[in-house]
DNA sequence: TAATAATTGCACTTCTATTGCATTTTATTT
DNA sequence: AAATAAAATGCAATAGAAGTGCAATTATTA
């Protein structure tokens, strides 16, 4: 059974507001990863400021997922529901089109087992595949 | 046998300058990842410009490769003898460390073979583990 | 040496990310 | 319900990285 936004909000203590409804509403229609560029675009009377933090706050809370895809600008996407961000289960794998500029979640792809040398210890892992998605290879 | 710089340089069709040498000099001695601005403390007296288009410069004819490690911050590091930056051969992993801040190249981790779904075509690879490095560990 | 091409330095511009503070909205307490 | 507290929002401004245009310099070639 699907829960509500609110209660999704409410589950990881984000007080619900009209903004954040509709900037989690946005997030869940997209299929891409979103810039907050996009989210301003979509939002033109929203302050840049509090979508940026409202960005964050979803971060913070582990309700989406930065993703740096090497275009120098930092791209947002929902995680999936019952994603911890945790790194032995939670990370996929992120594909971005040199041809579109499109960055989209293979969520199905996790990220294999990764071994690092003796005395490191992985926390977090990114890992992002360049080239030319499905739509453009056409 | 080691190669001089001159000679790796002109190689790559480089012309070879007194400040290209030096910054090959100083991307050889570090071991870790360097961003635009710390080359720029290494040499007050060259203008920034200069420093920016060398790396960008190296970087094009594959004597350096750039590292987006999720700070947001752009950083080069030379890549090893015989690099191609050829995605199935020459990819290494990079740690992070959230302590330190230091980036590094762990060059004897090459990536694994990532799967990608149907119709995507893969044309680079972009792999950054987080957390702490050996030296912040102990 | 003259002509040509590449490199370097300077001054700007653009764009993203981020912060401080006042104001408004929401939640809590009396 | 009114008063108070806390959080969210909007506005203005700043910092910092990245990138560009052009003039001056240096190196290469004819």
């Amino acid at each position: 059974m699907m829960n509500t936004i609110e209660e999704i909000l409410e589950s990881k203590n984000i007080r619900v507001t009209a903004m954040r409804l509709l900037i989690y509403k946005f997030l869940a229609e997209k299929e891409i990863a979103v810039t907050l560029s996009d989210v301003e675009n979509a939002f033109e009377k929203a302050d840049r400021t509090t979508l940026y933090r409202t960005l964050k706050t979803f971060e913070e809370k582990d309700i989406v997922h930065q993703i740096d895809d090497g275009t120098g600008i930092t791209k947002y996407a929902l995680c999936e529901p019952g994603c911890n961000c945790d790194i032995n289960t939670d990370l996929h794998l992120h594909f971005h089109c040199n041809n579109c500029n499109e960055t989209i979640c293979l969520t199905d792809h996790k990220i294999p087992q990764i071994k690092v040398p003796k005395g490191f210890v992985s926390e977090n892992i990114n890992l992002v595949v360049k080239g030319i998605c499905d739509k453009c290879s056409l």
